[in-house]
DNA sequence: GGATGTTTAACTTAGG
DNA sequence: CCTAAGTTAAACATCC
């Protein structure tokens, strides 16, 4: 048995981290805590002024701007893409404009390092202080269609937080450990018009604000889908009461209460879920629009949020363009917040 | 074969 | 202190 080094396990620390969300959701200001990866002791704070986050946000200072790195001139774009989503429904983006903000942050300092011999740290290697379920969700609601495919997910991180682009197969495991593991995510198949990798992901449509007290480190409660959390009952009852005959060749674990065996999943996948029915993935026709938007109504204004990734600006700008990627659709008419 | 998805396990951390 | 949430690693299965 491989023991995780204690170095390994990365998440921030804990004062500064437990304060984030709540800073964040009142105060402006933020702390933004972070470990270097390789050193696990050396924890530096950032003081974050907002007011130069919101004025960054301006476009016409962001054109201006030449001699960018790649990774530079992308966040430039996609502050640019926030601030126009924004005009439309700013509270309701105000989560991911943090959330963009913090990757402008990490960008102004990559700025001042590459400009400046007097470098002292560089965002770039701070972990943002957002949990692993927060950043899916945020994915999941920037896409017009709250759906979003597996490579999305990764892709939407990794435009927003250059601290995702190193290790991805560390963190690109987790995320699809959350996804699996947390009752709030649904999996919705594909359809045989709709070839190609993975399922769509999406919001349990009764999950909830999950973030609503403004920390979107940690969920005050993990949210249970109370279909799935019967069957989970069930199949522990079952295994305990029959001393270890396995009913679904799952190798159950007594510590393992909260997921499902590989049959309830594939049990559920067959069923309808619960508004959100496969074939709403083809390009809805008229009649699914409501199962779609009556979701995303559902969803945390907190997290409802816009595409800040530049290359799917278009849809912003209404050109049609698909979103988070080949695998997402644009449906103009549920372009709504 | 690689990406995706599921499951188990061990761990850290926050909150009651 | 205990428990739950979240992270990371890893094994394994399935799909494209």
């Amino acid at each position: 048995m491989m023991l995780s080094p204690k170095a390994s396990y990365q998440a921030a620390p804990a004062t500064t981290m437990s304060t984030m969300g709540s800073m964040a959701a009142i105060n402006p200001s933020v702390q933004y805590s972070s470990q270097m990866p390789g050193s696990m002791n050396s924890i530096n704070s950032y003081s974050m002024s907002p007011m130069n986050n919101m004025g960054s946000m301006n476009m016409n200072g962001m054109n201006s701007m030449n001699g960018m790195s790649p990774m530079n001139s992308m966040n430039m774009n996609t502050m640019g893409t926030m601030n126009q989503v924004m005009s439309t429904s700013p509270a309701m983006n105000m989560e991911l404009a943090r959330a963009s903000s913090l990757a402008n942050q990490m960008n102004a300092v990559n700025r001042v390092r590459t400009d400046n011999k007097t470098y002292r740290r560089s965002y770039t290697h701070a972990k943002p202080p957002y949990s692993y379920i927060s950043l899916i969700t945020m994915a999941i609601q920037s896409s017009p269609n709250k759906m979003v495919t597996l490579s999305d997910i990764y892709q939407f991180i990794m435009d927003l937080f250059p601290f995702y682009r190193q290790n991805q197969q560390r963190w690109q495991n987790s995320i699809r450990h959350s996804l699996s593991f947390n009752d709030c995510f649904l999996k919705v198949p594909r359809t045989p018009d709709r070839p190609g990798k993975g399922s769509f992901w999406t919001l349990h449509p009764d999950s909830g604000n999950m973030f609503e007290n403004g920390c979107y480190l940690r969920r005050q409660k993990r949210f249970k889908c109370p279909k799935r959390e019967a069957q989970r009952v069930t199949q522990r009852d079952g295994r305990t009461d029959e001393h270890g005959e396995e009913t679904t060749g799952s190798t159950g674990s007594p510590h393992m209460t909260d997921t499902t065996t590989a049959q309830q999943q594939q049990t559920q996948q067959q069923m309808p879920q619960p508004k959100v029915e496969p074939h709403t993935m083809s390009p809805p026709p008229p009649n699914s629009i409501q199962s779609i938007t009556s979701m995303s109504n559902n969803v945390p204004t907190s997290l409802a949020m816009a595409r800040p990734i530049p290359q799917q600006a278009a849809y912003v700008s209404g050109m049609g363009a698909h979103m988070l990627g080949p695998e997402s659709y644009y449906d103009p008419p549920l372009l709504r917040w």
